[in-house]
DNA sequence: CTCATTTTTGACATTATTCTCAATTTTGAT
DNA sequence: ATCAAAATTGAGAATAATGTCAAAAATGAG
């Protein structure tokens, strides 16, 4: 369990290395708590600080939150995007991001974790993502590989897919959720189910 | 828009009409501000009540959000059971309890948004519905028409499609995603991508 | 209509959380 | 090592929400 904002500043002055460490203390408690549950002299307790020193780094709760959402989603975006660099095909691009955020489920559950609440409190956190799956969805459907109509309710139906598939992973990590949920995705995306396996078997090499 | 608790305790005493009167206002607050956001006064103001009157008739906000989601969850439950009741195909079931939700969302908007926001903090509120959905998928593998294995990601899955559908209707009541949101699912059951058009323009005669 | 019982009222006590700021400590450039 | 600037501290003021209860009002059985 990396730390996400202190590890980027551990060079930096003192300012800097207090306010990461407010914004790691708040992953780990939004993940434990809750988004609306999360109190600001939890943050400050949990980072070893006097609650008076959030308001030295933050207006209030809501910038800090935004901050952490969005530094997560970022990370993870650059993480899923070295997967997929270079892969061409869209069915693979589709599976191996999938299969790829699974992952970080199981090697990053705080960061996942707070990205799924806090996606639910700030809509924009989802807009990144979303613009990469649209482009590879467009890519899937001229390739022929697709058969779909791309609009904000399918978009929003393969978000909610992966969503719920990430929230299985979170509560029982053992039951390797990974490959039946790139299935489903592609299923979505009208993959036939034959070939939906197939393709996932292959990219997958299992 | 009908008034859930209200028009079932008319004919009873005062009791249960102010008891009836807090969970129908419950209901429009919640609907509007989310579930942590709604405070006790909220609901007594929307009420026309006045704060203690509260007290006398619920422990605490958690007792009055159970009771207020566990009544919309059993007429939901019930509406839909009377659309699908006598149907004996499994995809025909559940295209039409597919739809008939979605049409609820149109008909009542305040009760299918504090269905979804309260199944996010009362996760036995979704049980019910559950039951069902995996009934009717047992049915659909046993007659042939669905190619899955029924597990707790399958399940979460389909209903995690149907809400974020749901969200995308009470959001933007114009679109007619009823259809989509139809085929989506049969996709993930495992019904190929023209059998599943084909399936629900007949049931829902298109 | 009467009146014992039930229900409602709303001011206030309690608890929880946010936000401020003067005093103190720490930092790091020189 | 020195010291002005920067950062931290934590007590407590301000705000917000919950929960209590004696007094007032409404109910409905007889």
């Amino acid at each position: 369990m990396h730390e996400l904002f202190q590890d980027k500043t551990r060079a930096d002055g003192k300012r800097a290395r207090t306010r990461s460490l407010l914004l790691d203390s708040a992953i780990s408690i939004v993940a434990e708590k809750g988004f609306e549950q999360t109190k600001i002299t939890d943050v400050t307790q949990q980072a070893g600080l006097a609650n008076g020193t959030f308001y030295n780094h933050f207006q209030d709760k809501d910038e800090l939150m935004l901050e952490v959402a969005a530094g997560i989603a970022v990370e993870i975006t650059a993480r899923i995007n070295e997967e997929i660099e270079g892969v061409s095909d869209a069915i693979a691009r589709v599976v191996i991001a999938t299969s790829r955020f699974m992952e970080l489920a199981r090697e990053e559950p705080d960061w996942v974790e707070v990205l799924l609440t806090s996606s639910d409190y700030i809509p924009d956190i989802q807009i990144g993502l979303v613009q990469f799956l649209r482009a590879d969805i467009e890519l899937g459907v001229e390739q022929g590989s697709f058969d779909v109509t791309i609009d904000s309710l399918l978009l929003n139906q393969v978000v909610g897919i992966v969503r719920v598939s990430l929230r299985v992973e979170l509560e029982s990590p053992g039951a390797d959720a990974a490959a039946d949920t790139c299935i489903a995705v592609l299923r979505i995306l009208g993959v036939g189910p034959p070939r939906s396996r197939q393709a996932v078997n292959r990219i997958l090499n299992r």
